[in-house]
RNA sequence: GGGGGAGUGUCCCGAGCGGCAAAGGGGGCGGACUGUAAAUCCGCUGGCUACGCCUUCGUAGGUUCGAGUCCUACCUCCCCCA
């Protein structure tokens, strides 16, 4: 990648000032392209999933940023190749989806995207295609005669991604291997359809994207482009997005948000710039300042990146509160009304409620097991009292204004709240 | 088709003379220290109606007082020969 190089559209601009930019096959080409203003990209998506989480945000702002910077993104769905199945699933068992699962994924996923593009009919408007609309109708003799006959095995077999696993003596399926050829021909599909001509993803994707190019050519499209982000990691090296307690989810009914923004709060501290640039639209001038701070001020721009964050998924209103929540928790230790709560019963807790009962209905522990576990080294709270006894019991004494708060170390927190 | 090897705690990697809830890592969680960070140190890391009971070592049987460990068949993966 050229360090040096000048980018005169205000897409590429942005990706690169900002961090997004991995590889890309043309950076001058696609520059012109972009800035004549008629850029048209798009992303695969598949559709395992009822929603998405932070692993596909930095896909998700590409799409954003070059909608704001006068492209039309696609987000395509990938429900046609998600009918087969995930071909690099090499340990889960690979279930086939129904139908039905596929369309309520697909609608979660539109839930998010809502969020983050306009969609319409307009010019710059998002639309999201499904590759079931082509590969669902694709004749296997067809299209081995108008599509596979470019597809040189030769190359594949020297793609990186393949030469890899046969150099490990990894199985690599059939299947999977015609996941190249049909991720290209979506991308030769959405030019002819919708004049689509970059495809972005994940570094991971780039042989795929190239693929997909050398399909265009040999198929008489116009010149294609490829353009990856890099595959993020925490400073640490974990992967984004998973948690212990599982994906950091998109969407409100999956992660609470307060959780959300507490995931971003935790960020370390190396990563906070880096985050700040990818995950929020601050100016850089302001970003600048903030991951210039020093010590433990730098907890000032983490609560600025939780909140930015935060409010672009879900709004600032409930973005301030989770903030306000987290103020309120953790600098003044008081009982903050909106941390995440599960209901109980009246009944139940003036019948005196037993604690690793307690812990487990309010989710902050598996099993009774675990809460005994936690409770010997110290870990669960009652109304920030920690339990020393297994046998403890929550009665209505334990109730302020309604709720008992119970915590898992420090940071985590659920009020139970009699109904 | 013939010969050889492997599948272990449902996060991963990996030890395991017939007495095993099963060594050791990694990861994760909790505690201490901090700044809701990192690093470091300590503890925990099958389940339950819990001084006891139940379920775990690819699957199904068998031998044995007792099986992850021995035998048989099957499944899956790898290597060598054809």
């Amino acid at each position: 990648m050229s360090d040096d190089f000048r980018p005169a559209s205000d897409f590429l601009a942005v990706l690169i000032e900002r961090g997004y930019l991995h590889q890309c096959s043309d950076l001058a080409g696609l520059d012109q392209k972009a800035k004549s203003g008629d850029l048209i990209a798009y992303i695969g998506f598949d559709c395992t999933a009822a929603s998405l989480h932070v692993g596909s945000l930095v896909q998700i702002m590409l799409l954003r940023w070059l909608q704001k910077t006068g492209g039309k993104p696609i987000a395509l769905m990938g429900g046609g190749t998600t009918q087969v199945g995930d071909p690099s699933g090499k340990d889960e068992s690979r279930k086939l989806l129904s139908l039905e699962t596929i369309a309520a994924n697909k609608e979660g996923i539109k839930r998010v995207f809502s969020k983050f593009l306009d969609f319409g009919e307009g010019k710059h408007d998002a639309i999201m295609p499904d590759n079931a609309q082509w590969l669902g109708a694709l004749n296997y003799i067809d299209f081995l005669r108008e599509v596979g006959r470019h597809f040189s095995v030769n190359r594949m077999l020297a793609m990186d991604s393949v030469k890899m696993r046969l150099e490990r003596d990894q199985e690599l399926s059939f299947l999977e291997f015609n996941y190249m050829c049909l991720q290209a021909y979506d991308f030769v599909e959405l030019h002819k359809r919708h004049g689509c001509v970059l495809q972005m993803g994940g570094s991971d994707q780039w042989g795929n994207i190239i693929t997909g190019i050398d399909l265009g050519r040999r198929m008489g499209a116009s010149q294609l482009y490829a353009l990856t982000s890099p595959l993020l990691t925490t400073a640490s090296g974990a992967k984004m997005g998973k948690t212990a307690q599982g994906a950091v989810w998109l969407e409100e009914s999956l992660l609470p948000t307060f959780e959300y923004w507490q995931y971003w709060r935790n960020c370390e501290d190396r990563d906070v710039g880096r985050f700040l640039k990818l995950f929020t639209e601050l100016p850089l001038s302001e970003i600048a300042r903030l991951e210039a701070l020093d010590g433990a001020e730098i907890n000032e721009a983490k609560k600025v990146l939780a909140t930015e964050a935060t409010a672009m998924v879900h709004g600032r209103a409930a973005a301030l509160q989770a903030s306000e929540t987290a103020r309120q928790t953790f600098e003044e230790g008081a009982l903050a009304e909106s941390l995440p709560s599960v209901d109980i019963g009246r009944d139940e807790i003036e019948a005196g409620l037993g604690a690793l009962a307690a812990f487990v209905k309010a989710g902050l522990v598996t099993s009774t097991s675990e809460a005994r576990r936690q409770i010997k080294g110290g870990g669960l709270k009652i109304n920030d009292e920690t339990v020393a006894d297994e046998r403890a019991v929550i009665g209505a004494g334990d109730v302020t204004e309604g709720v008992v708060k119970l915590s898992l170390g420090r940071k985590r927190h659920v009020l139970l709240k009699l109904i």
